[in-house]
DNA sequence: TTGACAGGCTAACGCTGTTAGCCTAGACTG
DNA sequence: CAGTCTAGGCTAACAGCGTTAGCCTGTCAA
């Protein structure tokens, strides 16, 4: 339905583009995750949000599943452009990764736990994302895949126990961080495998 | 209810006891959770589960939320036994402990996840529970509770994105533990923090 | 002018945890 | 022994969830 057909779909993003209608609901969908949590994520808070009722989103959308997915696109698009920026400051490319990562997670905790409680929705998401997401930590760390899952297992262990106040108020994370990073970094894992 | 007051009500365990039914909606509670997740464990399955309908458990408990801190509480107990366990076999505490709960969070995980995705109800819980499960690994690693904290959350990290299916198939989860353990057990904490 | 249809709407279904209120069998008391 | 109390079942119901069916209306094309 674009105003011409002259103008392939998937480029004719006008007023009434049908796609407009479906960004605002993730865009809706997005500002209730972030501000109520995954509990005030409702289709019908979703609909009361934009003026409407529920049953009317199901016009735009195939139902809630194709919500959480976009907004897990969106999360790990943002996520990857973050830790990408920062290894371009100064300093120890897998500090700034670490710091950039425990940042952005605590600044947005449902949608990291959206992200993260439940098996990716791979099929959906655009291809390479994943990969994308994680590359600048794979070459903070040379290239070792081992390094780099436990050090992304160190990072997503460190700020889930911190974001379900797991740790102690009198707890120094400052140097748990310090102690899982350095360890993961400097040990030699060819050595340990023989 | 004791059958005869004499006997305090606490040591008054017998067939009848108001506990017996409460322990017996535990029960059925976990073996729900264990074989359907916990998307099968709802207070009408329960019920069913013991014959009765929904609405007759709230004359043993206040809500599901007694239930889940029940099988919370469990679960702590367990993790903490086997952890204790597994350190007075032969070989590294470290990777005894690392081993143990790897396993026991892989054959429990919609436990795991009850137990872990949300902030423990402390004040509902027997006290010093939390501390006892965490003991061994403490110990394993001489005291150093940053190091004891970084291994945990990596272990956490570990077990989490394992369950979720983050890995790759092909991935050497091997490596990545040994990596991580094999780093954080090595670091020197102090020097990293002058 | 007419027909198609995008995109709203209400009603409703089955599910969830939970509450109110009823009933009955057994136990305890006068 | 009769009467009362109550533990512990029950049904009905509520509000909220995702979702479906079916209706209606305004806009646009032929």
């Amino acid at each position: 339905m674009p105003a011409t057909t002259l103008i392939p779909e998937a480029f004719a993003v006008s007023a009434d583009d049908p796609t407009e209608r479906r960004t605002a609901i993730f865009t809706t969908a997005r500002h209730l995750l972030e501000t109520q949590g995954s509990e005030g994520l409702t289709m019908r808070a979703i609909a009361a949000e934009m003026g409407m009722r529920a049953p009317s989103l199901y016009k735009h959308i195939t139902g809630k599943r194709e919500v959480e997915v976009a907004l897990i696109a969106q999360g790990l698009e943002e996520a990857g452009t973050v830790l990408s920026t920062a290894v371009s400051r100064d300093g120890e490319p897998l500090m700034l990764i670490a710091e950039a990562y425990r940042a952005w997670a605590l600044a947005h905790p449902h949608l990291y736990r959206l992200m993260n409680d439940h098996p990716l929705p791979r099929l959906d998401l655009p291809v390479g994302l994943e990969d994308r997401a994680a590359a600048p930590l794979l070459a903070a760390l040379g290239g070792d895949v081992d390094k780099a899952r436990a050090a992304w297992a160190f990072a997503h262990g460190m700020v889930t126990l911190e974001m379900v106040d797991r740790f102690p108020p009198s707890a120094d994370l400052s140097a748990a961080w310090a102690a899982g990073l350095q360890g993961i970094a400097h040990v030699n894992t060819r050595s340990e495998r023989i």
